[in-house]
Parts: C-alpha cells; sequence; structure tokens
DNA sequence: CTATACTTTCAGTAAGTACTGAAAACAGGA
DNA sequence: TCCTGTTTTCAGTACTTACTGAAAGTATAG
C-alpha cells in the first residue's frame, strides 16, 4: 500500500465493516473523518447523476491527498478491481483526477486535482457542453419550426402558437445567460477564488 | 380534453408511436417542436437526478403554456395514471408547477411556472438545502475531529493530518462562496433577470 | 344515501444501472 | 522467447429505480 499509515499495533479493534480498520489513536481519527467526508460525497454525487462509487473514489483521493493506487482504492472502499479499474478510468476522463507514475514501480497511481475551483470548472464545462448546448439547439430548432410557418387560422391556434415561442424565448434566454456565466468560471478557473467568484463576492457584498 | 387543438380531420397520417398525432399543418408542426423540447428536457433532466418522465411533465406544461390535466398528461406522454398522478404531485411538492381548479369543473389542471429564473431559484435553493448543506455540516465535523486531538508523533502522520485539513478547508471554502451566490439567487429571485444575473453581465461584458 | 367522476396509493413487475470475478490483454524483465 | 505483476474488459448477476394497473379513497351531484 502507498499510503504513510502504516499498521502497528493490530489490535483487536474491530470497527464494523470498514476494511482494515487502523491503529493509533490519531490515525483512526483521521480514517474516521475522512470516511464521514467520502460517504457524504458519494451520496451528494448520487443526487447530482454521478455514480456514488465514482464520487467516493475522487473523495477519497482528494481527501488523503495523496496518491493512491488500485488497491488502495478497492481495500478502502471495499470494492471490486474491475470497478475501481473503470471508475479510475472514467475519471480521469472527466480530468479531475491524475495518473501518475513513480520512479522505480510497476503500478499506477492516481491523484486528485487540489484546487476545487479547478475541479468545478472542469466538471461545468463538460456538463454545459453535454447538457446545455444539446437543448440550446433544440430550442432553436423549435424556433425555426415556428417561426417559418407561423400562424393557424383560428384564433386558438395562433395563441397557442404564440405561448409555445414566448416559452421558448424565456427558455433561451435563460440558457444563454447561464451559460455566459459558466464560460467565465471556465475562461478563469486556476488557483483559488476566480474572477467571477470575486466579483460576486464585492459586488454583493 | 382541455386544449384547444381539437381534432378536425383525423388523416391517417399515423406518425411512428407518438399518441394521436394531429391535424392541420400549423397543429403538427407545433406539436413536432413542442415533442422535440419535451423530450431533450427530459434527457437532461435525467442526467442531473431527476427523473425523465418528472422532467417530460414538467417540460409539458412549461412548454404549451396551457393548465393540462392528468388525463392530457398521460395522452401526450403515454404514461400511466399512476406515474402522471404521482409525478404532478412531486412536481407540486418541489413548487415549480401548480395546481389549478376552473370554474365549474370537477377535475384538477396543472400549469408550470412561467418565469425560468424563479423555477430554477427554487430549485437551486432546494438542492442546496437537500445536498450542500449536509456536506458543509460534515466538513465543519470533521475539522473538528482533527482540530482538536491534532497530531500524530511521527512526521508522517502529521503531514497526512495536516493534508487531510488543508483539502477540508479548501471545500470548505467554495461551498462557502457557492452558497453565497445560490442565496443570491433565491433572495432576488423574482421576474427576469436577477441581481446577480445583472451584476455579472455588466462586470464581465 | 348512492351514483358518478375523478384522484391516490401500492403490490408486483419491468427496465435500467452498477458491480463482481474471472479471463484476456498488456508490458517489462530475464 | 516466456514469466510475472499489473490493468482492462465483459458476461452474468445483484441491486435500484421507475412504471403499471387495479383497487381503494375522496368529493360532488342528485
Amino acid at each position: 500500500m502507498s499510503t504513510t499509515l502504516l499498521k502497528d499495533e493490530p489490535t483487536a479493534e474491530a470497527t464494523e465493516a470498514a476494511a482494515k480498520p487502523p491503529i493509533s489513536e490519531v490515525d483512526r481519527k483521521l480514517h474516521t473523518a475522512q470516511d464521514l467526508f467520502i460517504r457524504r460525497w458519494g451520496e451528494m454525487g448520487q443526487t447530482w447523476g454521478i455514480n456514488r462509487t465514482m464520487a467516493e473514489i475522487h473523495a477519497f483521493l482528494y481527501i488523503t491527498g495523496m496518491p493512491q493506487c488500485t488497491d488502495d482504492v478497492m481495500e478502502r472502499l471495499n470494492i471490486s478491481r474491475g470497478n475501481a479499474s473503470m471508475s479510475l478510468r472514467a475519471l480521469c476522463d472527466w480530468g479531475i483526477i491524475r495518473r501518475l507514475h513513480k520512479r522505480g514501480e510497476r503500478r499506477e497511481y492516481f491523484e486528485s486535482l487540489s484546487d476545487v475551483w479547478e475541479m468545478f470548472s472542469i466538471i461545468a464545462a463538460e456538463r454545459k457542453r453535454r447538457e446545455m448546448d444539446p437543448v440550446l439547439e433544440t430550442i432553436k430548432q423549435c424556433q425555426k419550426m415556428l417561426d417559418e410557418s407561423a400562424l393557424g387560422k383560428s384564433a386558438a391556434r395562433k395563441e397557442a402558437v404564440a405561448l409555445t415561442r414566448h416559452r421558448l424565448q424565456g427558455m433561451e434566454e435563460f440558457m444563454v445567460v447561464t451559460n455566459k456565466i459558466f464560460q467565465q468560471f471556465v475562461g478563469n478557473a486556476r488557483s483559488g477564488l476566480n474572477r467571477v467568484a470575486r466579483v460576486l463576492l464585492k459586488a454583493l457584498g
């Protein structure tokens, strides 16, 4: 295992199901605190459409701040090799963790980005691209369909078309502005509070 | 059916699986455009942890801009009464659609909020409460655990604890600022671009 | 009170998603 | 070349979530 937390006293302090609970007072506390965070993070991820295990792996890498190998992950989170491998790859694809070779070691290590703002930017950019952009495109497509041929004969039909057009417009406006905000996050991401955050904090007290 | 789109010519223009495709040129286009939007919205919802059907129902109510009853929803989206009933209730609970009685009618109608910014505010506020707040609380709890007893004997242990503490702090800072931004959205929600959006647009060009 | 029109609930099931474990593939060393 | 330690893939399965349809519930009208 890569971690510097080595087991000293294999005391029979069997804490529940968690894999190999450690050792000294300090280590135990550290371990417990980390697990607390990891689990919460996993739960949150889930409700945002990110699978629990992936979120937990990321939380583990983030919170320890140390490179960990596949076996570390498997052991700490009690998951299979296959699952670990695929989830780690997915996280790499997202760009919020990265692979890491250690001199003279065969196995690969992984570490999380350290800057939360940067991670957020990456995620926001990707989700915008994958989810907002297609919606915006669809809205434009809808608008085109209703712009050209526009109007029926009866008042009721005109009304119905007008309503839908109006709703499309409202949504479009919202998304365009939202996208601009996202863009700013993305463009100014690095190191600590970025421009958007600073602007907001100043303007809003 | 409540909608003003009555079937005139039941022409054999059977367009795929979609429930009873309508009628005149205009109606057909309107219907198609709406369906396009509805489906995209459903897909997006799904990746944000909102179930597809709920998102589609909401999209339907939003995009038509007209009050619709349970049967309208069932028919348009091809879903069962039970599903429609439960999803409509859930949307009401979120507060982004509302029940509506029509004079002299027994059945209930539903309509979507019309202001996208308001809807967004409601959703953001709720998700903050349900997902961010618990994480923040957990972070504080972790910090407390590591603050008190702090440090082990060996340098390696000190290092490990320090790392985790640092990471917790980074995440906390991020969430506090994010929460402030959310707060602003919530506090200034009504009618079109709110203060946050205006501030951002001005400040960022 | 009964009939009618509509809504809600929920057990059972279908559909979808995540996970395992073993086999295959890969890469460096001998 | 083969051996060894490691990662990746994927068929099968376990688990989770969403949906249906029918029965029970509610409310209004007669």
